[in-house]
DNA sequence: CCGTCCCCTG
DNA sequence: CAGGGGACGG
């Protein structure tokens, strides 16, 4: 197989994965840092005559880093598996009543089937890739031992080429309850997210290793930051070739194909239905593929020009180039400057689509097909403001600029933006790209989610946060969100729903949400403050649904029963919506 | 008994 | 939004 075929797949595969690797893409590649002559370790076999002074300093640690990558079982970062990492927890003192069965798998951010799935999919392909892999990374190891010292190559290829099975799975998507449900466009084109990926990963360790002054010489702390960077850049390869081998657009279709689910959960041959919404009240009865599909709303529109706003430069430079420079025999390849802008053109084009800030038709439409297609509907609570999203027509960039600054940023942008300077003096105090706390922006990023998903399960969470390095506590303290989003949530539901009655309402089929009611204000406000993120329709039609939920649980006086709410909450926890892929980047919505 | 969720409180 | 107590299902 032509491994470029990946790289030069049609144009609509390539979506939301390839916008994530720009993303990281351009978090990466400031100016400063690709301004610097830096490059791959394995794009130069370093001549005898480089192996000068600072090299042999560098050397070294490169060394220890490597040693160490190959040597550790689990090449994740290290503590991070240790279920007592996180000592200033509250909440320690109370798990100590509760089983300590979890943290073995903390390290495996991907359930094992999952994997197994994958590998009997990929099949002989697959292995290829993963064969290509290993000698990209052989020769990578080749030459930095080579610029280091030879002695220790044979010990370093074998352990390295078994340590990177488990870290695949962190970075892949799939672990989704409908993995089947995206369509090929989210799925394909995640080639570039091998060479940005590493690219990034590497030109970090190679800055960090260029200001060893800065290093206390040999500090553990340190080495092992560096070699956590070299794992992932491993692990992003390891990823991007499992997710484009295992999402092979016709073995994948074919396969789904036989089990009937084409039709309905392709999001892209069927574009959302509005029928499901004429009748909310039939949503409960309807299976939850459909009605989900159905109301994520797919943008369509090609809005390619938003690429080129000033929020997200893009110079040719900044697109990651898969393998700049490799071995001759280097199986990915870099495309021609041709291929690679129609790469980057594809990947701009579609950069809006998944964020729910483009236009949408069928959102457009939406607000409005809905008191057409049944007068009788009364947009509940219907302000004379307007809706408060977003003029959708300039396709906005993601976030205001306000929002942006508000936004704290990743570790990761933390540590690019720093540049050199910052870099060395925060080695040794914080781990950089895995979060050990919550930070605000994963607070926005929850709340986004939950126009999607109210009832999240750990597992999902973990999937949409790569960046957080996930314990018992973190786990709990977003499960802990979810249920005051719920309880928000609920709690609007059912003063909206006892308002009504007090209004005079009789028929619940008369309360629909819509975008600008005052309810969706209240909710909009508590979940999306900014208004920076279009409220995707499903949302509307779960509320709306809660809300008539509400209305006849109190009409019939079923609010007397002490739980009388429970039967409300299994209902809606079974409306749980497919969040778009993008969110799984752990820089969305930056 | 454990994990989860709800509810109340600050 | 976090803490903590209580109820509930497996």
């Amino acid at each position: 197989m032509d491994p470029n075929s990946i790289l030069l797949s049609p144009k609509p595969r390539i979506c939301s994965y390839l916008a994530e690797a720009c993303m990281e893409g351009e978090r990466s590649s400031s100016p400063t840092e690709l301004g610097r002559d830096f490059q791959f370790p394995w794009s130069q076999v370093p001549s005898p005559a480089d192996l000068d002074e600072h090299i042999q300093a560098k050397r070294a640690r490169v060394e220890t880093i490597v040693q160490g990558m190959c040597l550790s079982p689990n090449p994740l970062v290290p503590g991070s598996i240790q279920a007592g990492d996180t000592p200033h927890c509250p909440e320690m003192a109370r798990e100590r009543k509760r089983k300590q069965s979890l943290p073995t798998q903390q390290g495996l951010l991907m359930p094992a089937p999952a994997r197994d799935q994958g590998n009997r999919k990929g099949g002989p392909r697959m292995r290829e890739q993963l064969h290509l892999l290993k000698q990209q990374l052989r020769h990578l190891q080749e030459h930095i031992l080579q610029a280091a010292e030879p002695r220790d190559t044979a010990q370093g290829l074998g352990g390295c080429g078994k340590g990177k099975g488990p870290l695949s799975a962190k970075q892949r998507n799939g672990c989704g309850p409908f993995p089947w449900a995206s369509s090929s466009d989210h799925q394909q084109g995640s080639s570039k997210d091998l060479s940005g990926a590493e690219k990034h990963q590497v030109s970090e360790a190679e800055y960090q290793s260029e200001e060893p002054r800065f290093l206390p010489s040999g500090a553990p702390a340190s080495l092992e930051i560096l070699r956590k960077e070299l794992t992932r850049a491993v692990s992003w390869a390891v990823d991007s070739v499992l997710q484009k081998v295992l999402l092979d657009p016709p073995g994948r279709l074919t396969q789904l194909g036989s089990q009937g689910w084409v039709p309905e959960s392709g999001s892209e041959s069927s574009p959302p239905v509005a029928e499901t919404c004429e009748n909310p009240l039939a949503l409960a009865a309807l299976p939850r593929r459909v009605q989900l599909q159905a109301g994520v709303p797919i943008g369509n529109l090609s809005l390619a020009k938003t690429l080129d706003s000033p929020g997200y430069p893009i110079s040719p430079r900044m697109i990651p180039k898969p393998c700049q420079g490799p071995p001759a025999n280097c199986p990915l390849t870099a495309p021609s400057h041709i291929q690679e802008d129609q790469i980057r053109s594809q990947l701009l084009g579609h950069r809006c689509n998944n964020g729910h800030w483009s236009s949408s038709p069928s959102q457009d439409s939406s607000s409005q097909r809905q008191p057409s297609s049944e007068p009788a509907l009364q947009p509940w609570r219907t302000t004379k403001l307007q809706p408060l999203v977003l003029s959708q027509q300039q396709c906005p960039l993601p976030f205001t600029s306000a929002h942006l600054e508000s936004l704290p940023l990743l570790p990761s942008v933390k540590m690019e933006q720093g540049g050199l300077h910052a870099v060395p003096e925060a080695l040794p105090f914080s781990s950089l790209h895995t979060q050990e706390g919550l930070n605000p922006g994963h607070l926005k990023k929850a709340k986004l989610m939950f126009f999607f998903t109210r009832y999240p399960s750990s597992n999902l969470l973990k999937a949409y946060f790569p960046d957080v390095q996930f314990n018992r506590c973190i786990t709990s303290q977003m499960i802990k969100w979810f249920s005051n989003f719920r309880e928000f949530y609920y709690i609007q539901m059912e003063k909206f729903a006892r308002q009504a009655i007090s209004d005079g309402v009789t028929n619940p089929k008369m309360l629909v949400v819509l975008r600008n009611s005052e309810l969706f204000r209240a909710l909009n406000m508590h979940y999306n403050k900014g208004n920076d993120f279009e409220v995707p329709d499903c949302f509307l039609e779960i509320a709306s649904l809660t809300l008539q939920e509400f209305f006849r649980a109190v009409s019939a006086g079923r609010d007397s029963d002490p739980s009388w709410k429970k039967p409300i909450y299994k209902i809606i926890s079974k409306l749980d919506s497919d969040i778009p892929e993008i969110f799984k980047s752990s820089s969305y919505p930056q």
